[in-house]
DNA sequence: CGGAATCCCACGAGATACTG
DNA sequence: CAGTATCTCGTGGGATTCCG
């Protein structure tokens, strides 16, 4: 018979939980992810419009950036008549709110507790 | 004026939430941290005892790692009158939770999504 | 314009050995 | 036991070049 303190603590339950956070953190986790997702969110944009936009990113690392964010449903990628290639938000990359929300959330609250200590 | 959808969306502001996101994946997304968080939930653990629960993790990394998580403020280490060095679980490691939740149950259900859809 | 190919370097991490 | 030191190697990312 245990008791229950502030939380109730299932090892074995955990240990399961963790590759799955570990999945999605392999998703969010790379540095352009959640920034494209923000510049694809304002509208569409082609290639070079993406890139000039995030400051910084080659080009080779948003080709890959973007394959990965289209194989993961995060973006879609449609080709027009013209030729033109545009990468656009999709609704699936909403999922991801609560996750960034809570993320950065934990993140202000601990530079804040970080400042408080030391200085 | 524009028609609220399913979400308000204020990019400037998310903008600023990012760099707090990233902040926080930067100490969750290390490959050890969330199962070294969770091993001294269990108890309280000595190096060797702590390198040997984590299968696979070198005693350098293992250093560097709970030099960060100590420094987070995220583990509490002890060195008792014997001698003895103790690496302990620390309440504030229990702030973690809701963000773990939230990713693990991302993960789990970009997992299913993932598989429904390709094979 | 929208990439793919190539080259190159830095850094993280594994393995091993060593020390107080 | 609790790490540190060293060495090595794989991988990711930047810069540049080339292509349809």
């Amino acid at each position: 018979m245990e008791t229950i303190t502030t939380t109730t603590h299932n090892p074995a339950r955990c240990l399961e939980l963790i590759p799955a956070a570990e999945d999605a953190l392999y998703v969010i986790a790379s540095k352009w992810t959640m920034r494209i997702l923000l510049a694809l969110r304002g509208g569409d944009k082609r290639f070079n419009e993406l890139q000039r936009h995030l400051s910084g990113i080659s080009a080779r690392v948003l080709s890959n950036e973007l394959k990965g964010l289209e194989l993961n449903g995060l973006i879609a990628r449609r080709t027009l008549d013209n030729g033109t290639v545009l990468y656009m938000h999709n609704d699936y990359a909403d999922s991801l709110k609560s996750v960034i929300r809570e993320l950065s959330l934990w993140g202000i609250q601990h530079k804040q507790k970080i400042r408080n200590k030391e200085i």
